[in-house]
DNA sequence: CTGTTAGCGCCTTCAA
DNA sequence: TTGAAGGCGCTAACAG
């Protein structure tokens, strides 16, 4: 492997010239530079960045810890990660982390012995357990969801909250008047949102709420689906608090012969891209993943440390073919 | 920060009993070694593994680097990777390279400058300029896909053609006598040895073989399907070359009032997550992708250097709801 | 405009 | 069982 003292050997130059000529340095004389360029050419010269990372103290590279990087929910954040650091010449260190508290903080580890120039945490369910590692380095980091209300660390997430009131509403102003709702597990906090989000519309209309909980799995919406469907008075509409469920949810109406969009309306949330490529495809709100990973690469590396220590992005009701007007009196 | 100077001199021993302290070196002596260990611990200590980088020459980085990662398929590829190099505690450098010579070169770049300690090449475009830049340097690199028959590189890839062969199969052993195949672009490898497993059971059967060309997009597979379908005499089952256009198929038939799988079989290939989730999840032969990215970083980093030049894996014909028994006589 | 020198944090050979 | 010294490839402060 050819070094920069190899250039300036052939060269009959010091290496701390080849060194400058190379960063384009414009202290040294075009013909030198000229010279040393043909010679690292020549040589099959590559740069070795890791001198440099530890010369400069920087590794020019960001890591990004993903709870399961087994749901197609997050790709879009990867791509917009990937997509962003590549802007700035940064490379994407990526840990899965399988939603196991054990697997995360050995991520964090990783990361941390590489010493990464920015961190980016998405989504993780050990918070605490987090930040306590974190601390003590004091290295950026920005979360992505974990929008915790006092977090002393900058995030981004979306409105889950006006996201669901504008699902719900579009229900109400296909004419819908019995909207149930599939809530996630309400430990979390945008499940929470969610659910403020339909209560407030629903409210807001003197409709009268329906709820049912989930846990954001596909099952979870077809048992649900299937409970909610075969009632006395089914609605005519249901909002399933994401993609998955919803799938659920049309999947359970499938069986029971009830057609969508005719019979049943069906919304979703988070637009996964399997919901997308259904032969119907669902109608869904979206939150802006892709967006979101790039503003977390911006946050990290753009004013040195991130200055806004909060993102909160909209979201975009997508209607696609699975809403539709309410039936007249049923 | 602290380093292992710092411990040193607060243990009142050399930096090198530190560092064979730390790193379980038996001839030191347990009670420096508790010591030791004890004062990193209160230092609040993180080992900075650039330094041992650079004095050992190794980086525990892999690169990866994947056409587009917008497209789900690769998704498992990633996940296969990202845990195989867990395991070693290596760390993954992900690219996507958008499937742009440019991007891909750039990819090859910036992981050279890493110094990446092997590099993971999946299904790229442009195999010639890739190992033009990757030949002088001699990096371990395995490709995936890309299996050309001469490759003095290592691959991993699958049996295309015998899993096509199993499809057709399938469709056949359903009784279906006219089986259209809906290949995708013929420059490429794979499509070629999909198109010759579906021929090879066609024609084994005394078929005659009904052969459309898509491009692997859902777009084709929708166009082309809704041509082949409006035929006079329309096939009973059509073999997509891949998830994608198998879709768009499904598609053309619903809008045409075609019954999946009671009046039309459908089948893919790549088992792609969006096509798992259909209301009437689609059958298809499975490309063992995750495996195969667990693969590759195992040729990699085992033996240390990759032994086994190429890896064929076999394929999967997972049976789910699209195909059906043909009706008798039409 | 260019060279000298030191140093980033760690590992490792050689010597004690 | 431990220490001293040198080096990995690069950058940078200081001289000239």
């Amino acid at each position: 492997m050819v070094t920069m003292r190899d250039i300036a050997k052939m060269a009959g130059v010091s290496h701390s010239t080849v060194s400058r000529a190379l960063n384009n340095d414009p202290r040294i004389s075009p013909k030198t530079t000229e010279k040393i360029r043909q010679v690292a050419e020549d040589l099959g010269y590559s740069l070795d960045i890791r001198g440099r990372v530890l010369a400069q103290g920087r590794t020019f590279t960001i890591g990004l810890a993903i709870p399961n990087i087994t749901n197609e929910f997050f790709l879009p954040v990867i791509r917009g990660v990937e997509h962003k650091a590549a802007e700035f010449d940064y490379s994407l260190i990526l840990c899965s982390t399988r939603a196991d508290m054990r697997f995360e903080l050995e991520a964090v580890r990783l990361m941390a012995e590489r010493r990464v120039d920015g961190l980016i945490i998405a989504w993780t369910d050990d918070f605490e357990g987090i930040i306590g590692k974190l601390e003590p380095n004091k290295w950026p980091v920005v979360f992505i969801g974990n929008a915790l209300e006092d977090s002393p660390y900058p995030f981004i997430d979306c409105d889950h909250r006006s996201g669901a009131y504008d699902a719900a509403k579009h229900l109400i102003e296909l004419g819908h008047k019995h909207i149930a709702f599939l809530a996630g597990p309400l430990i979390s906090i945008d499940a929470g949102e969610r659910l403020d989000g339909y209560k407030q519309a629903v409210e807001e209309n003197d409709l009268v709420p329906d709820m049912w909980e989930g846990d954001y799995t596909r099952s979870s919406g077809y048992t649900q689906g299937k409970k909610m469907l075969s009632c006395r008075r089914r609605p005519t509409a249901v909002f399933a608090a994401n993609d998955w469920m919803a799938m659920g949810v049309m999947s359970a109406a499938n069986e029971l012969g009830i057609k969508i969009p005719e019979e049943l309306s069906v919304i979703g949330f988070d637009d996964v891209a399997p919901a997308r490529h259904l032969l119907t495809p669902l109608t869904t709100v979206r939150q802006p993943a892709q967006q979101m990973g790039r503003t977390a690469v911006r946050m990290l590396l753009e004013n040195g440390k991130p200055k806004s220590k909060r993102v909160v992005l909209g979201t975009e009701l997508v209607v696609r073919k699975t809403t539709h007007q309410a039936i007249e009196k049923r």
